[in-house]
DNA sequence: TTGTAGGCGTTATCAG
DNA sequence: CTGATAACGCCTACAA
């Protein structure tokens, strides 16, 4: 093919011009004369040049490069952020660069500010829950590093989150089993120490007051948004003498554990036992039966994210808009759930 | 904190050397006397100076970054990889740039080739089945390029592969349902252009014939790996007049379809019918009743291909031993399977 | 509107 | 064994 790559001299020489208009053309600057403005852009379609993003980081102390953190366990969550993230970035010429992290170690702060130093990562996009973490967040800022959050609560400046209203889908979920005549449901929350949890119960508690119903705490049980601990809770829960119509589980992981339990005391779901879970997850559509549950516009928001936090970085825009940092997770009907048929 | 990060000037001043000498230390080169080295080496730690990555790479024109290219449905599968990756690269001081393409495209070669490029990525890890393209294993040597592929059959020089023996791991699914009575099979394949559907379905015969039985071509039926083509194939197996014991699959996906026509049917898995798959995904343990089905050690081989390929980035050792590059998977049973109870 | 010169933090060449 | 000095490819004051 080529010999070597095209530098930023081949083409000042080829045009017969200095680097530096040629560096003014590459970066949009507007002091270029019409007619040198496209002899240069010929040329460097003509060579194929593209910049050196290393040197370019160099000079300009930049790198291009986005990250993305997270300590998430459902995978399928994690792929949609990063196609999100790349329809958008890959576009600006940024790379995506991925960091696992372990949000409930001590050293979560240090982590994640040494994988953005050692790479000059030019700003992250934080996932739940790391997102909550509230002294990750206050090191970012002071450091002056860019960052999005992925939240489930407006728990930072606009320019700097993308939130999913849960409350409100968990709203149209309390809703929708009110109206199928449930009015005795169990609630399986995400460990309480997660705003997620919490606004997730709120919502549907919330919701229930003003239908004139209740959620009682007994009917309150606290899981790990882990399938285990799902089926512990259904344990508990089925056990009772007298049963719920109804049960909630925090996220599908615990729904698919309250389906086994069910199951393996031949409790027949939906007809007996009505579950509904959150997210969305690859297992909602498959398990029999099929999991009623609430599905986050995952890409959307990772997309949007991702624009953010270019826009920041680039600074192009400081000021990002009110409207674009709320999306709307919307409720999925499937067979887990049925009207109620006690008396 | 600091003001600004230290430089390798700020070493040498305080070392009262000169950068040289301190770039050897850093590189590890032979060539410097003991007091020296020790002396840098405190002033190094004294700073807390760590090398910058993008001055670095422009000098030496490397990048400090791995790619890993994939176009695979399965979120899990690529988690786990990602993991795997990064537990060996971040230790070494590199970073991994993630790119999903699409394996189907024309442009899938150009496509990969400018993403290196654009990046200067030091090397790419390739999974299937884009690690099957022939073009764009051609086009990464023929460019020199560093890459290693993971995938289920040995087609590449062992110093650019990992495989997953999953002939063998096929061979033991046969004997299993055999050893369960089973005689009547049928074998839902994944896309017979795919290296890995085919070997998978060789194992699975080649075994049945040592057995003294055999896998007719009546008995096999191709499938696209995903959901719905499992749900499509099953409806075709199920529904002929002398259905067969056993299913297997080539994916847990499909499985899953098998599980879900299997109900509707009301034929009861594992006692009127055993279903096994291939991935052990999220779905198979979650999945009612939960699925046999082969577990290849996704992470290891992932670790393992990370190693691989800063070897050959470093070169410093560029031939790797041949017994590093075949990685076992097994068996996993759960309740999906069961004796044939048939006559 | 365009060009000159110096710098970003390393590595590499080649003397001493 | 060590040290000036020149790349690496681009950006940015400062001039012209």
């Amino acid at each position: 093919m080529s010999d070597k790559k095209p530098t930023i001299n081949d083409v000042a020489r080829e045009a017969g011009v200095s680097k530096r208009t040629v560096s003014r053309v590459i970066n949009g600057s507007a002091n270029v004369g019409e007619k040198t403005q496209k002899l240069i852009q010929s040329v460097i379609e003509r060579l194929d040049y593209s910049p050196d993003k290393q040197a370019r980081g160099l000079a300009s102390s930049r790198s291009y490069l986005l990250g993305l953190i997270y300590d998430n366990p459902d995978a399928l969550y994690i792929d949609q952020v990063q196609r999100g993230v790349l329809e958008v970035c890959s576009k600006q010429g940024y790379e995506l660069v991925v960091h696992p992290c372990q949000y409930s170690s001590d050293k979560l702060v240090e982590d994640c500010q040494g994988f953005i130093r050692r790479s000059k990562i030019d700003g992250v996009i934080v996932l739940p829950p790391v997102s909550e973490s509230k002294q990750l967040a206050a090191a970012l800022r002071e450091n002056n590093q860019c960052y999005v959050r992925m939240a489930s609560v407006d728990l930072d400046d606009h320019m700097n989150i993308v939130v999913s209203d849960e409350r409100a889908a968990m709203a149209e979920m309390a809703r929708y089993l009110v109206s199928m005549g449930h009015r005795d449901i169990a609630f399986i929350t995400g460990p309480l120490s997660y705003y997620s949890s919490l606004e997730r119960l709120a919502g549907f508690r919330s919701t229930l007051q003003q239908l004139g119903l209740a959620l009682p705490e007994s009917q309150v049980f606290e899981g790990q948004n882990s399938y285990q601990s799902g089926i512990d809770a259904a344990k508990r829960i089925l056990s009772k003498t007298t049963r719920p119509t109804a049960i909630f589980a925090n996220n599908d992981e615990m729904a698919a554990g309250v389906l086994k339990v069910a199951h393996n005391m031949g409790i027949n779901v939906p007809e007996q036992l009505s579950v509904a879970g959150f997210d969305d997850n690859l297992l909602a559509s498959r398990i029999i039966p099929s999991l009623t549950t609430i599905q986050r516009p995952v890409g959307a928001m990772a997309a949007l994210a991702a624009q953010k936090i270019i826009r920041a970085i680039e600074k192009s825009d400081p000021v990002s808009s009110e409207s674009d940092f709320l999306v709307k997770p919307h409720l999925i009907i499937r067979e887990s759930t049925a009207p109620c048929t006690k008396s």
